[in-house]
DNA sequence: TTTAAAAAAGGGGGAATCCCCCAATTTTTA
DNA sequence: TAAAAATTGGGGGATTCCCCCTTTTTTAAA
């Protein structure tokens, strides 16, 4: 008996291209594939397609990688999610493992350590490898005081556009000197010196899609 | 006889997926590998290695696709370059096909869709979508005054950073008005206010990559 | 439940930086 | 040699940055 999978990537050819690549694994087999987490889960809704491991993507349309695994964990904890990534960051992987997957592979990732992962989650429920978990030991004391609020959060988004601060406050339905609270308490804990920074700081860490 | 096929890209799982793909298509065969376009050019030292088409990504590290695509237009005219690429954007699209792409797929490419643009390739020697024709007609009046000079791009790729003009003027071995004259150029002719707005301009232009 | 501490929101003011107009000079191109 | 383009510059208003501060609200502890 073979473990079933699903790839869920809303990028056609990488998610037939690593269907294929499941289909030649000799435990393995692909369930079927979905373009983003709401197909997933509309999928789900007849228990005859619920799969023993999802691939999971992380930047998707409409439901991305980390609300769909969180979903996941509440509704089908028996599915475990391997998160497949393009993009590797401290920030993301760690919310991606917060939400519930059991390991995270890189781009750099080649076909027998997509494999040896497979065959991981289904005798350990995890895999791990040493990027990840380095990173899950430099969070433990990082994470404290470098916490972004929502509203941080919500500042952060429009400061990655071209308003000014006075138009972020309209937006933000606060004052101006407010906005300003925001920023230069980001730029300390942040560490960074100016509006260039901080958005790059965004990108970098995904909280922002350009 | 097969057509020979390279794939050219720096995601491994990607490139190895695409590969496998490739080689279930009857008239084609993957001749092998590279995760960058100056590792294809260190291989095509050896004329045994040299391809009927090679699939390009753009975004690569050390050489890129455009630049490498450029290099093989002019020092194997014969190889036939079809750019394959996650990110579609209408200025790189462009920059590509100028370069030397005889066509171009999206990420929402399928397996059909590729066979066909291969075949295309090596029977009409170019394979253009409905997208890609769409953006050469639009390109045609809107290029003329938008074009952005070597200079102008040495200064937005400083403008992605956190330095400030005064420490782009000592980088760039000129004064803080010549550096304020690109700035203002810029911003005149992108329709841009602000810093943020020409890091923005050059992210999805892929100028810069974050 | 009261009290103390912490966090959020708002504010003043000054220095640095950014933005944008104009003009002069030098270099390149036709 | 004249025209076009690139470089440099002045000046001034707008915005950003970065200190200082007070008031209000939320949280945590006694």
């Amino acid at each position: 008996m073979k473990y079933s999978v699903v790839v869920v990537d809303d990028h056609f050819l990488l998610s037939q291209a690593i269907g294929g690549l499941v289909q030649d694994f000799k435990n393995f087999e692909v369930l079927y594939l979905c373009s983003n987490g709401s197909e997933l889960l509309e999928k789900l809704k007849d228990s005859a397609n619920i799969p023993d491991i999802v691939l999971m993507d992380i930047k998707m349309p409409i439901l991305n990688g980390i609300e769909t695994t969180e979903i996941l964990k509440n509704k089908f904890p028996t599915i475990k999610v391997l998160a497949l990534s393009i993009e590797e960051d401290e920030y993301t992987i760690l919310k991606m493992l917060r939400a519930g997957a059991k390991g995270y592979l890189m781009k750099d990732t080649k076909k027998d350590i997509l494999e040896e992962a497979l065959m991981g989650l289904v005798q350990n429920g995890q895999y791990y490898t040493n990027t990840v978990s380095q990173i899950l030991v430099d969070s433990l004391d990082k994470d404290v005081d470098t916490e972004i609020k929502p509203k941080e959060f919500e500042f952060i988004k429009l400061a990655c556009t071209d308003m000014n601060y006075k138009e972020i406050a309209e937006a933000m339905y606060c004052s101006y000197k407010t906005v300003e609270g925001y920023r230069d308490s980001l730029y300390r804990k942040l560490g960074i010196r100016n509006r260039i920074g901080l958005v790059l700081f965004a990108i970098h860490h995904n909280l922002f899609t350009p």
